[in-house]
RNA sequence: GCGGUCGUGGCGGAAUUGGUAGACGCGCUGGAUUUAGGUUCCAGUGCCGCAAGGCGUGAGAGUUCAAGUCUCUCCGACCGCACCA
């Protein structure tokens, strides 16, 4: 064994082992356990970034301490290829985003090995591959064939200038990217899949979920949002208008408070209604109206915080129970995808229709009134909590529950609404109008109407070698793609392609199977691994991917392509990887970003940051916060050069110690090379331990009491960092505690014996055994130099003594009134009443009890004597 | 705006079931060794105080013998919001 640690050299060495050796290749094996253990797939961006290291660590953590357990252990790798970051890559660098994406996926695919990640790569795969897409297309087409897919107009970000549709993300402040024009809402024709159809089912499968997060469950919930309420209707009163809405008489609304019905003094409808179009046809001013909103943003967000604006339509609509007319106002926070486009306005209780009745003059009333002492001023705010009905005739002082009952039933008698449930969730549009990604199997009929695609003409083929021109897909501009013969007659091809999602939402089925040629999963292979045992990915996915990827599995499971309900057994979300940032502002007031490895640090004796200074220029900068790695702020530290520095394993080390996985990570430096130390010191210690010679056989007995600790310390950590990884996946202190435990080696070396030289074996080895997982490279080449006939991979997991755990006396702490005064020894086995009597015993408690009545006593076992005294 | 999460020393974090707040690491201070493989080792390090002791987990209240942990109100930061992936 060298003296010295090189990681470069104990890496390679170790890659070479487990590559030489095809240690991660798996199959199936008929009556072994197995483990699925996945890590979401990266996009092909070009770099591998710290969010990535952290991410494939987790995994590669989880991956190999399943292994070490005995379990067939399958943890794949391949790559989501298809987006838009290759189609602005492409022209930029003016080349076809095929190879842009391919070179990207063989520079991180070493960027990944170069991290020892003990990934199968023999099933690698990518989503642009045609053998990966045709059963997508495949599948899509079976959807459609069930009705699960359908087409209908819907709104997308209208660049007028380019003459393009542009992502949200492409969309600043309302103006085009690449244009700056200002963008149009349009209307096109588009692809869905019915998600709504599975909305129940994915809510209420939640439940069985116990491996899934909390928050991540509860944000899904809410997501679906499942409500209970009334879909009432709400005819047009006569009048002048009624004509332009001829074939039009009225229009429902569904409300989860029926309770509040009597206090509705208007109607909202959306600006998409077809009330408003109809009678925007007429009157130009509404045209004008709907035209501003045609310039809002799409983003939930925006629309959710925007200026509520509205404009009275003159029409009038007759209350669905007294018959009253109400205004019928047509206003721009009216979303058409939720409900049924239309709203009832209750400005005595609800906040949003409060402050438009307050904007436009339009009447409150209160017809609900506190249960409790709740402050209810309708001068200053809308008094939103259920309460106890009032101006509502017949139904004053009824709860909300007797209201919504008798309401709803009066409603149902007359034949103007009912009870219903209803979902936020939507349909999941799929429809991209661009170039880079899986064309949409449809053929489009030169009247109307569309058929899908056959299986024997799939995969529809998309392009590699192309153009970009920047603003259109290749695929729009080349007619001669679009021309295709079905029996004969001439059809054409859609020429929009899937939204990436679609191939992230079944990936993990793939990889069991992944050459398989003959349809879309191997039913065999896909029932033995799956469900996937653990999924680690970003909290950012915590619903639109998790929910795609559960809503396909249960396609999949109902064409009869796997037998399970959900996808993924237990799921860990894991937190954002930031760093320092660090500024210079110019004269105009413009920020330069510098990143954090240009930058000196000085810091006062209290080891605050007293300067920041820019190393080459000497200029002093800015602090601009602790912030996430991004281009913007120019604060990514970069994977590989780190790795070069420091070797894979310190890197690893890092991103593991530094936090808990689902928290956020904050990448330092110094940080890293306190990694490193340890690594060397673990290094050293081995060394050490072999140089002073061969240890003895382990005694049953005879140990002398430093010894005992030593094993009781060995055995404890065996224990705390087995529950660490296993259960809690708080690899952090799993890492505290072999420290603590190498800590208590190099304080106490007692390597003058044969028994003490087989006490510290003892310990070196479940040290090196415990961080394997985490630092697989130095655990190796350690595991060889102490002489282990079994490559460490398979080596198993060290096992706890449970008699090296015994111990004879303990420390209690003694608190009266809640404060500590005293710690005792007491014999392990001590009675109630001794250790009561001990306690009052100690000096400093007699002290605190001196002159005061005891009220109260207690012992909580093992921890602790309390005293209540007055 | 809606939904979710989080606020603990100079910093990252620990405290797992209401029971010793600050494990482990970084930084900093002092000392020793060595000036070459990004040294190593020893001691100290929440704040105030000579000490006894007091104070202390974003702020304020509450429950309890006991609250970082439970409840309520408020403040701040972050994530998602359906065409970024």
């Amino acid at each position: 064994m060298e003296e010295h640690y090189h990681p470069a050299q104990v890496e390679a060495e170790a890659q070479q082992y487990w590559q030489r050796n095809h240690s991660f290749e798996v199959g199936e094996e008929a009556g072994r356990e197995k483990f699925y253990c996945l890590s979401m797939f990266p996009y092909p961006s070009g770099r591998l970034h710290m969010g990535h290291v952290r991410n494939y660590t987790i995994s590669d953590v989880i991956a190999r301490y399943q292994r070490m357990l005995g379990k067939n252990v399958l943890h794949p790798m391949g790559w989501d290829a298809f987006g838009l970051p290759a189609e602005n890559a492409a022209i930029q660098n003016n080349s076809a985003p095929a190879a842009w994406t391919y070179s990207n996926i063989e520079h991180m695919r070493e960027q990944l090995k170069a991290l020892g990640f003990g990934f199968d790569w023999s099933r690698e795969l990518a989503t642009c591959k045609p053998d990966y897409y045709k059963w997508e297309q495949w599948f899509f087409t079976r959807l459609y064939e069930k009705g699960l897919v359908y087409k209908k107009m819907a709104t997308v970000n209208w660049d007028p200038v380019d003459q393009t549709v542009l992502a949200n993300e492409q969309v600043i402040d309302g103006r085009g990217w690449r244009s700056g024009a200002l963008i149009e809402r349009k209307e096109i024709p588009q692809w869905f899949i019915r998600i709504t159809a599975y909305a129940d089912e994915l809510l209420d499968s939640l439940d069985h979920l116990p491996g899934w997060p909390e928050q991540v469950k509860t944000m899904q919930r809410n997501w679906i949002g499942k409500s209970r309420g009334v879909d009432m209707r709400f005819e047009l009163a006569p009048g002048a208008l009624r004509d332009q809405v001829r074939d039009i008489d009225g229009f429902s609304v569904y409300t989860t408070r029926p309770d509040t019905l009597m206090g509705v003094t208007y109607v909202s409808l959306a600006v998409e209604h077809p009330i408003s179009q109809a009678l925007a046809r007429h009157n130009p001013a509404l045209a004008a109206f709907i035209a501003s909103c045609k310039k809002q943003s799409l983003a939930e967000a925006d629309m959710a915080t925007m200026e509520k604006r509205g404009i009275d339509t003159g029409l009038q609509a007759l209350h669905p129970l007294t018959g009253d007319k109400v205004p019928v106002w047509i206003a721009n926070y009216v979303l058409i995808d939720y409900g049924s486009g239309a709203v009832m306005a209750v400005p005595g209780h609800d906040q949003r229709d409060w402050e438009f009745a307050r904007t436009y003059g339009l009447p409150v009333v209160q017809v609900i009134e506190p249960e409790d002492d709740a402050a209810c001023d309708l001068e200053r705010a809308a008094f939103t909590d259920k309460g106890r009905l009032i101006n509502s005739g017949e139904y004053d002082g009824l709860s909300f529950t007797e209201a919504f009952d008798s309401i709803a039933a009066a409603l149902a008698q007359r034949g103007r609404g009912e009870v219903t449930s209803n979902f936020k969730l939507r349909d999941w549009g799929v429809s991209r109008q661009r170039y880079w990604g899986t064309p949409i199997p449809m053929f489009n009929l030169a009247g109307a109407g569309e058929i899908p695609v056959p299986p024997e003409k799939l995969p529809v083929l998309l392009p590699e070698d192309v153009q970009m021109d920047g603003v259109h897909s290749p695929l729009k501009q080349d007619p001669a793609w679009r021309k295709d013969q079905l029996d004969g007659k001439a059809v054409e091809r859609e020429t929009d392609t899937f939204d990436t999602f679609v191939e992230s939402s079944w990936y993990y089925a793939r990889y069991t199977c992944p050459g398989f040629s003959e349809g879309m999963l191997e039913k065999g292979a896909a029932n033995y691994w799956l469900p996937v045992d653990q999924y680690v990915g970003g909290i950012e996915h915590a619903i639109l991917h998790l929910l795609y990827v559960r809503f396909f599995h249960k396609l999949m499971r109902d064409e009869g392509l796997v037998d399970s309900d959900e996808p993924f057994k237990r799921l860990l979300c894991q937190g954002m990887v930031l760093a320092e940032s660090f500024y210079r502002e110019n004269a105009e007031g413009v920020k330069q970003w510098f990143n954090p490895a240009e930058v000196d640090i000085e810091r006062d004796d209290k080891g605050r940051v007293a300067r920041a200074v820019h190393a080459r220029s000497g200029e002093a900068l800015q602090f601009g916060g602790v912030t996430k790695m991004s281009k913007s702020k120019n604060n990514g530290v970069d994977p590989q050069s780190t790795v070069e520095r420091y070797g894979a394993d310190t890197v690893r080390l890092f991103a593991m110690f530094a936090a808990p996985p689902e928290q956020t990570l904050e990448w330092h430096e110094a940080g890293v090379e306190g990694a490193s130390r340890f690594l060397r010191k673990l290094w050293k210690l081995v060394y050490a331990h072999l140089k002073a010679g061969q240890p003895g056989e382990l005694p049953a007995d005879g140990l002398s009491d430093v010894q005992k600790d030593l094993r009781r310390k060995t055995h404890a950590t065996i224990a705390k960092v087995s529950d660490d990884y296993g259960r809690r996946q708080h690899f952090n202190t799993a890492i505290a505690a072999v420290m603590e435990l190498l800590n208590e080696v190099s304080r106490h070396a007692d390597n003058s014996s044969d028994q003490g030289l087989a006490v510290e074996r003892e310990a070196l080895r479940a040290a090196v055994q415990l961080l394997a997982p985490i630092t697989p490279h130095i655990c190796h080449q350690l595991w060889l130099a102490l002489g282990e006939p079994q490559p460490l991979l398979d080596a198993g997991w060290p096992e706890v003594d449970r008699d090296a755990l015994v111990v004879s006396t303990l420390q209690l702490v003694v608190q009266i009134n809640g404060k500590v005064r005293a710690h005792i020894d007491v014999a392990a086995g001590a009675d109630e009443d001794s250790i009561i009597e001990q306690a009052k015993n100690n000096a400093n408690v007699q002290k605190f009890l001196h002159g005061k009545a005891i009220k109260m006593c207690k012992v909580i076992p093992g921890k602790l004597v309390t005293f209540a005294v007055k």
